[in-house]
DNA sequence: TTTTTTTGTTAGACAAATCTAACTTTTATT
DNA sequence: AATAAAAGTTAGATTTGTCTAACAAAAAAA
């Protein structure tokens, strides 16, 4: 069993190069708040254990099976954060913190519960994809509610205005993470939008759509 | 701030100890799964941290402070632990193990939010007392409902059969920890006991009731 | 009251994760 | 291409929590 210092290591690795980028000793030391030695001597023993590929001097990645376990805490991180959020009314800025601790539990059974009791969310109330229990993770493109096509059903992900008036309007409409979304109508003349939300239509104003997150349920389907 | 181990040798000390009887080195090494040799060392740093009273070769003891702090950590033990079993349907057996995990979780919010959710439980699965967030924790004299009073108020606390058959039937009754139940009767003909639960009254045979562990509300008052 | 057994203590070692300070390699700049 | 800067590495120290093995004290038994 990893503990929890290797899981870090793993998480930040994922987060951070994500299979994509370049990562280095310096800005993996820098994200994680400890120094450059740290992380090497970390890397050796990652290395050694098979999770992450890394010669001297080298490129840093995770292995398959180090991916794996990154993405199990990430999934785990991503829902206790959901959990915060809508069960225990965490604002969007207090949820981190905390699941940070929470990840690192050790329990098949109370992650699995978790998702059902959260109904099994796609997004966390930043607005990232949390991985399925198969570890899937669907790559999206995030844009703003206002950027949205009329007629395109989308998903409501995250809130950019944490202020107390914007998210109680939010409430008010019947908004939230996780809500499915369709773009009635826009209109020329002041750019209001009309917007499904539970069935029922609301017209709001760019500046209000500007600050909610959605992805596109329509966009990019085969 | 304390470290889980620090933290897991105080809640010990509280929960073998509790005040009253003598713990020694070896007593809680073996409840902590340690050798005496760490328990030695560790006490040494409890004692400079002020968490304990302890001269060599003499009695061990919480200092307030010490106790303040396991009493929190019991606290939170206690209210995840019922939260696992009633929200998420984690059986009696198998709450303790992931409780020791999430006991550690440093977030007041948190264990409040958990504490309101619950609904403020005085119970925990096991019929333990749950300390309140002042830290009080009212000694209580746990029996069967078999043995209750008639015409006494009570609170189911526990259970002492864990098959599905009779937590089916407990469930099927209304029954459920923490909830107040009401003696009724009891017929001298075959001890069949009448409580009322949910302001109805059911019939229960004496097995069924040796099987409910409760407090009595009305016993011990002044 | 001796002796034996149990309990408690100490010193020294070890593993995990970190650090500092010196050093090496790579990359960028002139 | 030579040199300066940045990035990466190593060795050795430190902290936390543990261990073993030897020893000391207290309690129980003879």
């Amino acid at each position: 069993m990893l503990s929890q210092t290797e899981e870090n290591y793993l998480k930040n690795l994922f987060n951070v190069g994500d299979g994509e980028k370049e990562v280095g000793t310096n800005e993996l030391a820098a994200y994680l708040g400890v120094k450059p030695a740290s992380v090497n001597d970390m890397l050796k023993k990652l290395k050694e254990k098979k999770l992450v590929d890394y010669e001297k001097y080298g490129k840093i990645s995770l292995t398959e099976e180090g991916r794996r376990k990154a993405v199990e805490v990430v999934r785990k991180h991503r829902l206790w954060e959901t959990f915060l959020y809508s069960t225990f009314d965490f604002t969007w800025d207090e949820v981190h913190e905390v699941a940070e601790q929470l990840e690192h539990i050790q329990s098949a059974k109370l992650v699995n519960k978790l998702d059902e009791f959260l109904n099994y969310p796609a997004y966390d109330p930043h607005g990232d994809v949390i991985p399925n229990a198969k570890g899937e993770m669907p790559a999206v493109h995030k844009k703003t509610l206002l950027e949205e096509v009329v007629g395109h059903h989308c998903t409501m992900v995250a809130v950019k205005d944490n202020s107390a008036p914007f998210l109680q309007y939010v409430s008010r409409l019947g908004l939230g993470i996780n809500n499915k979304l369709t773009v009635v109508a826009r209109h020329a003349y002041d750019g209001q939008m009309e917007i499904e939300v539970n069935k029922k239509v609301v017209t709001i104003s760019p500046r209000f759509a500007q600050n909610i997150v959605i992805v596109c349920d329509d966009c990019g389907k085969k």
